[in-house]
DNA sequence: CTTAATTACGAACAGTGTTCGCAATTAAGG
DNA sequence: CCTTAATTGCGAACACTGTTCGTAATTAAG
């Protein structure tokens, strides 16, 4: 690992003035990569592999990228750019929420974001248009900037903590490991030790009726009530400027 | 990758009847790969670094241990280990609020571990004794348990998602990377740009003082509410039991 | 004392990210 | 138009990584 922060990628221009111009893009890269993750996971993304997507050299990629994290960095932003960010109105809480929704969906349509989003920051223009759209679901209730920023951070954080949590508990058939079969088999012969007592009547009992949808919703509304978030009802009582202009 | 599920690890016994008897032991390889995790970060831990430390041979790891997945289970399962799970007595919310703090200080002292917990599941004795001592916590609360699985296991996501984003926020002046300076950089230079007017006030505005610990406090009681543990005034306003038996 | 299992481990294999040097390509300057 | 300087593509190589294999040494049981 020799290179800087990987966020560095978005300070360099993608391609200098003279000299041939490349055969290919930096988009085009991520969406190899992006491809090759969704299809075989994460650990299946390597240099080589995206070069011969791409139909290139192995080396040539260093063209484009300095280093594998600045290819990391860049698949985050591009699969960022599925948002829909449509200008809506509404109460914050809500529109907060229909966006911490859509980030649910996204990470389980490519279920190798969510782990990357709690590690690397993401600077990417995407994500800050993301960003930005989630401020302004903020604008006139009443926070500190830098606190409307933390309870964004921390919104995605769990999102990304519950889509991670869903998918341990998800059949997961063909990520790597073979099911999760094993891991109740050990859970099983674990509780026949006699430790683990109140493990043993938590696991017998039949597991209720889970609405996943619901459940998140409940979570997030949850915390960003707390946080600060005035609730739908405070805010429609509340005077905040022109609401329909 | 050729093994399957590393929770297997539990499942093989340590060493067999025959044979002469090994030179190490589980506890003591994960032990050398926590050291060095802690030191030089998760990236550093390699199985051959890890032969070096406790002075063997790099093939000779593969005797203890099938795959450096299973290794990474260990590492988990070790630091677990440092929970000091008395048995106390309670109100639920207070009981677990204190788990997710001691939880979050286990990450904090090992920077590694707050990723992994989110990937990896972990059913060594250990973490195994942790969910224990969590469902003891929930003895007396009205909840399925599968739901209750469900929520301690929530509780620690977020924890984790928690720690990640301070540790994001903190100087890190040695985890690989150069410090965060670039991503100020690159932040200033985004908003520079004209778009993102939001970010641009956002970060301009000084933050207000900062108290992490009570912050997590908030969040995780929070939590722990909206998802049907009672509060400490309802849980004593409550008849449960013996209290004092 | 033999037998069978188990340990430790050097060597090798396939794969990884990354660097180097060189030929080919291009835009600008005279 | 031709030179110059920069930049691209990339084969080869380097330093790693996790993992497997075969062999020699060690031990408990019969």
């Amino acid at each position: 690992m020799p290179a800087g922060n990987p966020v560095e990628v978005w300070r360099r221009s993608e391609h200098a003035a003279v000299g041939p111009k490349p055969e290919h893009s930096r988009d085009g890269i991520a969406a190899a990569a992006v491809q090759i993750a969704d299809q075989e996971g994460m650990a299946a993304v390597s240099i080589r592999r995206i070069a011969a997507v791409i139909g290139s050299g192995a080396a040539s990629l260093y063209r484009y990228v300095k280093s594998r994290d600045e290819l990391v960095e860049l698949m985050i932003d591009r699969v960022s750019g599925e948002y829909s960010l449509d200008a809506s109105e509404g109460p914050p809480l809500t529109r907060l929420l229909n966006l911490a929704r859509e980030g649910r969906g996204l990470m389980h349509r490519h279920p190798w974001l969510a782990p990357l989003l709690l590690t690397q920051p993401s600077m990417g223009p995407h994500s800050l248009a993301y960003l930005e759209h989630a401020l302004s679901a903020l604008k006139n209730v009443d926070m500190p900037g830098p606190v409307k920023l933390q309870t964004i951070a921390m919104m995605t954080a769990i999102t990304s903590a519950f889509v991670q949590n869903e998918m341990a508990a998800a059949p997961m058939e063909e990520t790597s490991d073979g099911g999760h079969a094993p891991r109740l088999q050990r859970l099983v012969e674990a509780v026949q030790t006699g430790r683990y007592s109140l493990l043993a009547v938590a696991i017998s009992e039949a597991p209720p009726q889970f609405d996943a949808e619901a459940t998140f919703a409940g979570v997030i509304t949850n915390y960003l009530s707390g946080a600060g978030v005035p609730s739908d009802a405070e805010w429609e009582a509340t005077a905040h400027d022109q609401p329909g202009l």
